[in-house]
DNA sequence: TTATATACATAAGAAATAGATGTATATTTG
DNA sequence: CAAATATACATCTATTTCTTATGTATATAA
């Protein structure tokens, strides 16, 4: 899969595990690809998550107890389906909002006037 | 120095060095003391740099060039300020703008309502 | 038949940061 | 006056997170 971010992938750091948890419950349901895809609609392609980074953050949540698996056979092919725990769903809901608040402060550091930020 | 930082520290990566030339285009010059003491100010304690972080970062970004540095001895202590350079100050706009791009992003994945978040 | 899409996964290495530690002076407070 | 706190620089180790590359396999479209 060739990966194009529009963004410097720096950025991303860090919100991983959110948007995760944020499809998830919203969904009851999602495999690892579906993620992806879903993802890339939903920015309209701006960014696209790598499996080498999705697997792993998948792999910590379900052993942290925020998710859980079931296979399903769908033709010859394996799909993994995730769902989120009880402490999955409260922890999405954490989440998301310290994401909220953290941009809301980081708006107050881009938004600065010259004036406010002149040092006493 | 205690750090007591009440975002979970992972959302702050990536972040790092936009802030730092942000907060160095709308100030002529700063040292590192201050850079941690403004954002401290203008976030209201929610955001506090480690110097662990900050001053690679810093040293960092003086290596690619979009820093200058002057030692000025005040008393007997030594300060070290941060000056952008010409290629600085255009990155400082160019990552900001991606900042502010990629959090309107994020903002369509966890989909709160348009005017809570509206820029302004 | 060849490329692309679907679908999982791991492994090596890079990058960024936390947290601890170190050095030194200045100032405030009990 | 002694002790704590603030100012001011910096480095180092360990950890986490992610990129990039690689591997396996089937299905479908060009």
């Amino acid at each position: 899969m060739y990966i194009c971010p529009m963004y410097s992938k720096e950025l991303l750091k860090g919100t991983l595990k959110t948007i995760i948890l944020k499809l998830l419950s919203e969904n009851d349901r999602m495999y690892g690809y579906q993620i992806t895809q879903k993802v890339k609609e939903i920015t309209e392609g701006k960014i696209n998550l790598t499996e080498g980074a999705l697997y792993p953050a998948l792999h910590k949540l379900e052993a942290d107890g925020l998710l859980t698996t079931e296979k399903i056979e769908v033709g010859n092919r394996i799909r993994k389906y995730y769902t989120l725990t009880q402490s999955g769903n409260s922890s999405a809901k954490e989440k998301v909002e310290e994401l909220v608040d953290f941009m809301e402060t980081l708006k107050a550091i881009i938004n600065i006037s010259p004036q406010k930020l002149a040092w006493s």
